[in-house]
DNA sequence: GGGGGCTGATTGAACGATTGCAGACTAAAC
DNA sequence: GTTTAGTCTGCAATCGTTCAATCAGCCCCC
C-alpha cells in the first residue's frame, strides 16, 4: 500500500490539470483559477501529498535547514542551547541538521563536508578547537552564513557568545572580594569556551597581583562531575592551603563539592567553591552552588534570529558581527 | 571568490573527460581505467569538489539520513540518546536531522512531514503521545523505517527501549523489602515513559496488597528539580506519614531531597527517596540517589543496529521485532 | 581480414520539482 | 463578426546526479 510517494505527477492525472498548473496551484501562484485550486488542493489532500523537497532544493538551490555542530551535547549549556535553537528555527521554518564533534577537528570537517554537501542554507557551530579556524573561514567564504557560538572575536567571523573572560574575571573577582588569596581553578581542558575561562580567570588573579599564590589544574578532556572530584583530590595534595576553588562547569564542582564532603571540609567556610555555567545541577547541590550564569538561550535566541537575518538577505561579505553576552553571577552558598 | 559550488561538469570541463565518467571515478567504479581515475580524483581535489547530495538523492531516492524526533532533548536520558545516536549514525555514514516535540502532536506531526518530504532513510522517534500512533504507523506503511524509543509493545511498530514497566515494579520492590508500606509516587505527568513507570509502580503496589496506603500524585508536564521539591511539599500535605517516595525521574528525586533538606528530614531514616534514570546528577547528589538504571546508551545502540539493518533491507512489512531492556537498580544511600 | 571478447569512455534518459515562454480559451468591446 | 485584453494552461528546459545502454578501440584468434 502507497509503496510510491504521491507526485506532483499523480495529481495531474487525477485531476486531469498539468503538472506545473498543480506546481502553481499548490504554492497559490495568482495565476491560477480559485475553483481550479481548490479542486487541486482538495485532491493533494486526498492523496495525501507534500512536496519533495529534495527535488525542489535541487532547483531553488537552498534547503530550508541549517546545521548545528557542537562540541558535546552532553554539556548542558549546550544542551539547551540546542533545544532552544531548534525550537526557534523550526517556528521559523527551518529543519535542523546535527551533528557533534567531540572537539575533534576531523568530525567537525566531516560534520562541515556533510553539511555542505547537504546545501545547508547557514552554519552555527561551536567550534572545536579555537585555534583551528581556516577550515571555517573557507567555508563561510564559499557563501554559506556561518555564525560561531564560541567567544571568538578575532575569528574574522560572525560570532553570538557569553564573554567567558569577563564571565571567570567576576567570579574570580568575587571571591577575591570574599578575602580569599590562595585560589586553585580546575580547568576541564577541551572545550573550546573553557580556554578563554581560564584566561579570563588568570587575568583578573594577575591584576590582582597574586599570580603566585594560584594554582591552577588542567584536566584533559574533563568535565564531569567524577573528574570534578579527583581534581578536588589532587588540588588538596599539591596545596593544602587553598581556600578557594574556581571551576570551568558546574559538573566539576559538584564533583569537588562531593569531595568536600567525603573528606568532611566544610563549604564555604573552609573552603569557597564556585561553578561556572548555573545549570539545574548548580541549583539543587549541596550546598547549592555559587556559579556564573551562561545565558545559553539568550545567545541561541540571537544566533538564530541572526542566522536567518544572513540567509534571507544573502549577505555573504559585510563585516563579521561580534555579539557578546557579559554574564552574571549567581551566588548561592558556597562561596 | 568560489560563489558558484563546483559541480561534476566543471571537473568533467577542466579534464575533458565526460561528466559520467568523472561520476564514476569519483565513486570508484572499476570500469574506469587506473590512470583516468588518478587523473580525475586529482582534479576534484584541486578545486575542492564534494558531491551534491540532493542531487544524489533525487536520483538514488535515498538521502543517507535518519531523523530523531525527541519529546525533549532536556531530558537526560534522552540527551545521552541522542549523543549516542548521533555517534553511531554518523559512523555508520549517515546524516541525523533532529525535531523535538516537546510531547505536542502537532510539532511531532509537522516534523514527521518535515522529515518525509526531506527523504529521510529511517526515523527514530520518541512519540509524543502514547496513545496516538496511527499517524506514526501511516508514516511506516508508506515505506519510512521507524522505530519506537518507547516502550509501547502493542503499537504495531518496531520497538527498542528500556521496560519501564519493570524499571517502577522493580524500585517498588525494593522499597517495600526495605519495609515501607506508605509510599508516595511522584510521575512527572507528559513525557511518554513516564506514564509506563505510573503503571509499573502501581501494579507492584497492587501485587503487594497496598493500593491503600499509596499516594500518587501527575505532575503536569514537570520533570525538574523544581517541580519536585514542590511535589515533595504537597505529599508532605497530603500524607504526612509517607516513609518513602518514588519520583518518575532523578530530577524530581533530587527537589525533593532538597525539600528533605530544608525541612530537616533525614534521608533515608526518616524518608526514602527512589529516582529514576541514574543521571549523573544522581551520583552526585547529597546523600547519592538510589535510582533505577535507564541505559539510554543501550537502547540507542541497538535501535540504531537495528534502523540500519532496516534502510539496507528495505524490509518494509515484516512483522515489527519488540527490543525492551530490563533495567537495573542502581542503589546507593537514600534508601 | 573479419569477428569475438575486453576495457574504457560516452550518450541519453531519468529523479521531482520550478520557471520562462508560448499558446488557448473566455469575455468584453468595437 | 472580429479584435483585444485578460485569464488560465501546457511545453520544454533546468537543477546535479546516477544508471542503463551503447560505442570506440585494442588485442587475439581462426
Amino acid at each position: 500500500m502507497g509503496r510510491a510517494r504521491v507526485r506532483l505527477q499523480d495529481i495531474a492525472d487525477a485531476t486531469g490539470y498539468s503538472m506545473n498548473t498543480v506546481s502553481l496551484a499548490l504554492r497559490d501562484s495568482p495565476r491560477i483559477g480559485a475553483l481550479t485550486r481548490a479542486l487541486i488542493l482538495k485532491e493533494a489532500e486526498r492523496l495525501n501529498y507534500f512536496p519533495n523537497r529534495i527535488a525542489r532544493s535541487l532547483v531553488s538551490q537552498a534547503s530550508n535547514t541549517v546545521g548545528l555542530i557542537m562540541t558535546d551535547i552532553m554539556n548542558p549549556t549546550q544542551t539547551l542551547a540546542a533545544r532552544t535553537i531548534e525550537r526557534k528555527l523550526s517556528l521559523a521554518g527551518y529543519g535542523m541538521l546535527f551533528a557533534a564533534s567531540d572537539c575533534h577537528l576531523d568530525n567537525e570537517k566531516k560534520a562541515l563536508q556533510w553539511f555542505q554537501s547537504y546545501q545547508v542554507d547557514g552554519i552555527l557551530i561551536y567550534p572545536a578547537d579555537r585555534t583551528s579556524l581556516d577550515h571555517l573561514k573557507s567555508v563561510r567564504a564559499s557563501g554559506i552564513p556561518m555564525i560561531l557560538l564560541a567567544s571568538l572575536p578575532d575569528a574574522g567571523l560572525d560570532v553570538v557568545s557569553v564573554d567567558n573572560r569577563i564571565g571567570a574575571c567576576r567570579a574570580i573577582d568575587h571571591l577575591l572580594s570574599k578575602g580569599h588569596r590562595r585560589i586553585a581553578i580546575i580547568d576541564g581542558g577541551n572545550a573550546i569556551n573553557n580556554t578563554e575561562k581560564l584566561m579570563g580567570a588568570k587575568q583578573a588573579i594577575a591584576d590582582a597581583g597574586l599570580c603566585d599564590e594560584v594554582l591552577s589544574l588542567i584536566i584533559p578532556e574533563g568535565n564531569t562531575a567524577a573528574q570534578g572530584y579527583q581534581a578536588m583530590d589532587q588540588v588538596s595534595r599539591l596545596d593544602p592551603k587553598v581556600t578557594a576553588v574556581f571551576t570551568s562547569t558546574d559538573s566539576l564542582a559538584i564533583g569537588a563539592l562531593r569531595w568536600c564532603q567525603t573528606h568532611d571540609i566544610a563549604v564555604p567556610d573552609e573552603l569557597a567553591v564556585m561553578g561556572y555555567d548555573n545549570t539545574e545541577a548548580a541549583e539543587f547541590s549541596s550546598p547549592p552552588l555559587s556559579t556564573v550564569h551562561y545565558a545559553a538561550d539568550e545567545v541561541s535566541n540571537i544566533a538564530v534570529d541572526r542566522m536567518i537575518e544572513l540567509i534571507k538577505t544573502g549577505d555573504t561579505d559585510s563585516e563579521p558581527a561580534i555579539e557578546r553576552i557579559r554574564p552574571g553571577l549567581v551566588i548561592r552558598s558556597t562561596t
